[in-house]
DNA sequence: CCACTTTTTTAGACATATCTAAATTTTATT
DNA sequence: AATAAAATTTAGATATGTCTAAAAAAGTGG
């Protein structure tokens, strides 16, 4: 049996992983779960026992094959719930992820297959992010972060890669959501922040907004 | 806070409060939740601790207001769950249970109300048991059990208080669900069992079948 | 009312998950 | 290569929830 705990520990190895191509660390880990560095290396022994992750004291971690589809599928629940969440009860896309981050834990693979189902098989989640499939893929939605566009470049937004609820409300008061056209019109040097037009008004935005905005480049 | 625990040992009682009107005995609720009677004195100080439950040592317990109010929460939301289950996702209503004592235990006042929304208000669950209102008030059915009826009387199956998967495959079997008609042709005084006519066809079943089916009386 | 049975509680142990503080290992800097 | 700094692990403590076995209280029949 997998605990709550440890499954949430393997998402976040997984988060992780994503980010980059280099060995997890454990001060990672800590600060992506928000607990110490010792919990853990306390939980890294009894994920390695479980043959999820491979670990070597000091090295690093990665996910084993098996704790990659654990991974994959906590996921897959956590984004068919938020498309629910969202497409059926009117949720706010701000408001879905904390509760996601309890129904991802619900065991049941007769209940994600019809939700899925009852969903018509969504593509993507309500911030744009692909749901992975059920043999533990997840799509590539080959949109590139806003940051890394030129000058001049003419997009749509397909996604977001940050759901905290400061942030999307912020995006929601600049008129941004998922489809919404963005222009980038000037980067700053100093500060690596853009000069923006969405949907024709400009607006100014930090690196760090732009580096959670998925955008899919148009003519 | 309230843990799982917590929760699944107050929904105990109230389920346990409900079938007399004496105070619980710890023998009782080790025997519904299917643990020890030790472990049940544990939880017992803890839920005095918390003033869930009034409790004597070696005298018994009742739900304080508060852990009335908290029973009948979780009670609603297992039976949303169950309704949303059948209803939505095409579940039988003998697999719905194992799914909503996972379900009854998310934390999220306006993923309830959502749903309550959603389902359409409903009043009764797949089992026809009566769904807690919002203010913590579980409806009364006024339907009778079949062994409480006398013979050569009609009436509808409103519901059935037991959600084991055996019992309710075999109600299938018989051709038993919400609304079917059943007539008392026969009561056998030797062991409490029962001639019955279901949609006109003649079967015999225990009194431990008849004592779980609540029947509304018809002409 | 006294033995005997049943019920309930307590004692002591174990497993999980977390923390702070201390020790160890790795890495970076002179 | 030695030393300082940073990252990681271990030691020891705490909290929750469970269990078995033993002790204590309540209930029962003669
Ligand atoms: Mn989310
Ligand atoms: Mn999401
Ligand atoms: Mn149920
Ligand atoms: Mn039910």
């Amino acid at each position: 049996m997998i605990t709550l705990s440890e499954e949430n520990y393997i998402k976040a190895i997984l988060t992780l992983s994503l980010k980059s191509l280099e060995k997890v660390s454990t001060n990672s880990i800590a600060s992506e779960i928000g607990t110490t560095a010792a919990s853990v290396s306390d939980m890294l022994k009894k994920l390695l026992e479980k043959k999820l992750i491979n670990y070597e004291k000091y090295k690093g971690v990665s996910l084993t094959n098996k704790g990659r589809v654990l991974a994959t599928t906590i996921i897959r629940k956590h984004r068919l719930w938020e498309t629910f969440l969202v497409d059926c009860l009117n949720f706010d896309w701000s408001e879905v992820h904390i509760v996601a981050e309890q129904l991802e834990h619900i065991q049941s693979e007769k209940l994600i297959d019809k939700l899925d189902k009852f969903l018509e098989y969504p593509e993507f989640d309500p911030h744009g992010e692909p749901i992975p499939t059920k043999e533990g893929i997840i799509p590539n939605s080959n949109a590139i972060p806003l940051n890394k566009l030129n000058t001049f470049t003419k997009g749509l937004v397909m996604g977001v890669t940050l759901d905290e609820k400061k942030f999307l409300h912020y995006l929601t008061k600049l008129n941004i959501s998922i489809g919404t056209k963005i222009t980038i019109e000037e980067k700053i040097d100093f500060d690596n922040s853009l000069n923006i037009k969405i949907n024709d008004s400009f607006h100014h935005v930090s690196s760090n907004v732009a580096k959670h905005l998925l955008i899919k480049i148009i003519k």
